[in-house]
DNA sequence: TCTGGGGTCCTGTGCCGC
DNA sequence: TCTGGCGGCACAGGACCC
């Protein structure tokens, strides 16, 4: 059995831990750059604020419902999250988790009377410990745990967010009510292409043929319909380690000159270094893309990413940084309208590998060098930057709304009047 | 004027060598 | 010697997730 335990509107959860004046209104939390917005309060969703709104075109809806806005605080997401987590592990024979805000717990020898006083129980204790409140919803497979999870969310008055699908009835009731589009794994354009062949249930998904689905859906959709038949085949992910580190951004302006995007694309490069430097990695491969503004269909398009091997391992900002603006210089095209661009390394090696390239080797000082640079970062808070990266221009994220790092900064930790 | 960022996985395509 | 077929590989693009 699997239980799939997920933060009820998370972010906005978060910040009303902290604001508990908040509770019973309309709160949004915007994404970087006060763009759109990635979550809402029940509050929020009932005035009509859809998922992904463009701030900008909403602002007269958040005034007319006072709705409270958030610019997004990761810092502080990221360890409410790892609190919720070391609470639900305790629950587990195996966790894994599958973002910020959700598990898979795999729950073996328990009988379906025990599953909704457990759910209860779990529930009750990670609100009671953290504040945050989370649904459950119990299934034999990952792929109907997440269609519980559902049910128990949409009907919180039956179910007090806590759902067991531990029958064979049950499941049927449940994949007839659910939407195609709804089931985890099937997108909008399949689910676009579903629909014109009638298939508009989860169920009707069930009874398609193997051969079409492989075909059209791929060995991944095959996997999900077997999942949702009821037969285990989505087991539990290890925790790999990551595959790809990217960062990317989109401008606060449209771009023209390759002068500005290389400042950008150096800064990215540079980042990707840090974060390399603090999981103890090195990168053989590096990609830079751009792209231009996809919502302005009035202006020329471009968009191109282009991947380099690099002569030896790194992990070097500097070498980083360089490899990318050579990278950079190959795809960029005069006459369009950049907005955004990303560097993103690939195939990891542990720094502790010694190197096997006789020929092309790295220059031995960057080690010492990036060491020294990552302890003043730390120290000083990132002051130290390339020369590429253009020390004049200080690139700030708007974040007009930003909640204090409550639980992580000493300086901004809550305080309390008595 | 202002529309996120960071991931994973799979497939089609073109090229190479057998 | 030429040619077709095929597997393997790299790459770009597209789908999905939160």
């Amino acid at each position: 059995m699997y239980a799939l335990v997920d933060c009820n509107n998370f972010y906005a959860s978060c910040e009303r831990v902290f604001r508990p004046e908040l509770n019973g209104k309309p709160v949004v939390v915007l994404s970087n750059n006060d763009g759109c917005v990635i979550a809402r309060s029940n509050e929020a969703k009932e005035v009509g604020i859809p998922m992904g709104a463009p701030a900008f075109q909403y602002q007269k809806l958040f005034n007319q419902n006072s709705v409270q806005v958030f610019s997004a605080n990761f810092t502080l997401y990221g360890d409410m999250s790892r609190r919720v987590m070391s609470i639900l592990e305790y629950y587990a024979s195996e966790m894994e988790i599958y973002s910020i805000d959700e598990a898979f717990l795999k729950m073996d020898g328990l009988k379906s009377e025990d599953l909704l006083r457990l759910g209860a129980e779990i529930r009750g204790k990670v609100f009671r410990w953290t504040g945050i409140p989370i649904t459950v919803g119990f299934a034999p497979t990952k792929a109907l745990a997440k269609v519980a999870n559902r049910i128990a969310k949409k009907y919180p008055e039956h179910t007090a967010n806590v759902y067991a699908m531990d029958s064979e009835e049950k499941r049927i009731k449940a994949l007839r009510w659910l939407d195609i589009g709804d089931v985890w794994g099937i997108g909008r354009q399949h689910a676009k292409r579903l629909e014109k062949l009638g298939v508009k249930t989860a169920l009707d998904f069930t009874r398609l043929k193997d051969d079409w689905v492989k075909q059209h859906l791929s060995i991944v959709g095959l996997r999900l319909k077997r999942d949702l038949q009821g037969v285990s085949v989505l087991g539990l992910e290890s925790v790999a380690s990551k595959k790809a580190i990217a960062v990317t951004r989109s401008f606060d302006a449209n771009y023209t000159e390759l002068e500005q995007i290389r400042e950008r694309v150096s800064t990215f490069a540079f980042t990707c270094g840090e974060k390399l430097r603090s999981q103890g990695s090195n990168c053989s491969s590096l990609s830079v893309f751009v792209y231009t503004n996809g919502h302005r269909p009035d202006l020329p398009q471009y968009g191109k990413k282009i991947s380099v091997d690099l002569p030896f391992p790194t992990n070097s900002g500097m070498e980083l940084s360089k490899f990318a603006v050579e990278a950079l210089k190959r795809i960029f095209r005069a006459g369009y309208h950049y907005k955004k661009a990303g560097v993103i390394v690939e195939k990891f090696t542990s720094e502790l590998e010694p190197q096997l390239n006789l020929f092309k080797n790295r220059d031995p000082r960057q080690v010492p060098l990036m060491k020294t640079l990552d302890r003043l970062n730390l120290l000083y808070g990132k002051k130290v930057r390339l020369a590429s990266q253009d020390p004049g221009k200080v690139w700030k994220m708007k974040q007009e709304r930003l909640s204090p790092r409550y639980s992580t900064n000493l300086d901004e930790v809550i305080r309390i009047m008595l």
